[in-house]
DNA sequence: AGTGAGATGGCCT
DNA sequence: GGCCATCTCACTA
């Protein structure tokens, strides 16, 4: 499959974080093999006017500084002390908004015969997508755009719009009115998507 | 099944 | 010093 272009990655922040239900995230392990995850939970972050959002009011620091690169970067940054969240920076460098994933479902995942076990589900939140993945802040910045990086998304067919739930975002209440936009997208009943 | 605390460090005021 | 775009485990019942 080919992967996702600067165009795709360009659009509308909330129709990124809804096209990008399905497509391919590809991550390339030291040794040379690649894991392949189906994106299955994501959530937008609108930038300068978004008060949930780590650019809110256009605050450039280190931490910040991926997502004001071109939209088909990854934006990772550490949270309570110990866990990673992986973003996708979309739009263009005026614009500094992103997606975040929630979950991905592994491809090698078979559904166990009895009852699924915590490492059978190893990527479905935020901070388990990265320990899933061994993303950290060396992968920050990082263009997902070519194979040769180490870390890339693949397309895939759309989504049919039944399949896709919108819902508040998770763990914003600090933000105000801001916490109950629906800016959060998950594939209906699908068994990987974070629990609440 | 539901609640609560602790881990742990960088970022921000 | 306080607050996080989190997760896990221990505890109640």
């Amino acid at each position: 499959m080919p992967l996702l272009t600067q165009d795709f990655y360009s659009q509308d922040t909330k129709k990124v974080a809804k096209l990008l239900l399905g497509k391919i995230l590809c991550r390339r392990e030291a040794e040379g093999h690649v894991t392949k995850s189906r994106i299955v939970e994501t959530e937008a972050y609108l930038g300068l006017k978004d008060p949930a959002a780590h650019t809110f009011g256009d605050r450039r620091t280190q931490r910040t500084k991926a997502m004001y690169l071109d939209g088909g970067h990854a934006y990772i940054y550490m949270i309570y002390g110990m866990y990673f969240c992986l973003n996708v920076v979309t739009r263009t460098t005026e614009h500094p908004e992103a997606v975040l994933l929630r979950a991905v479902e592994p491809l090698d995942f078979v559904m166990p015969r009895k009852k699924p076990s915590k490492t059978q589900l190893p990527a479905n939140g935020p901070g388990k997508i990265c320990r899933y993945l061994e993303l950290t802040k060396n992968e920050d910045g990082l263009s997902l755009m070519t194979k040769k990086s180490v870390l890339w998304i693949e397309n895939a067919e759309d989504l049919p719009s039944k399949e896709i739930v919108t819902a508040k975002r998770i763990g914003v209440d600090y933000a105000g009115d801001a916490a109950n936009w629906p800016l959060r997208f998950y594939i209906r009943d699908n068994l990987h998507v974070s629990k609440k």
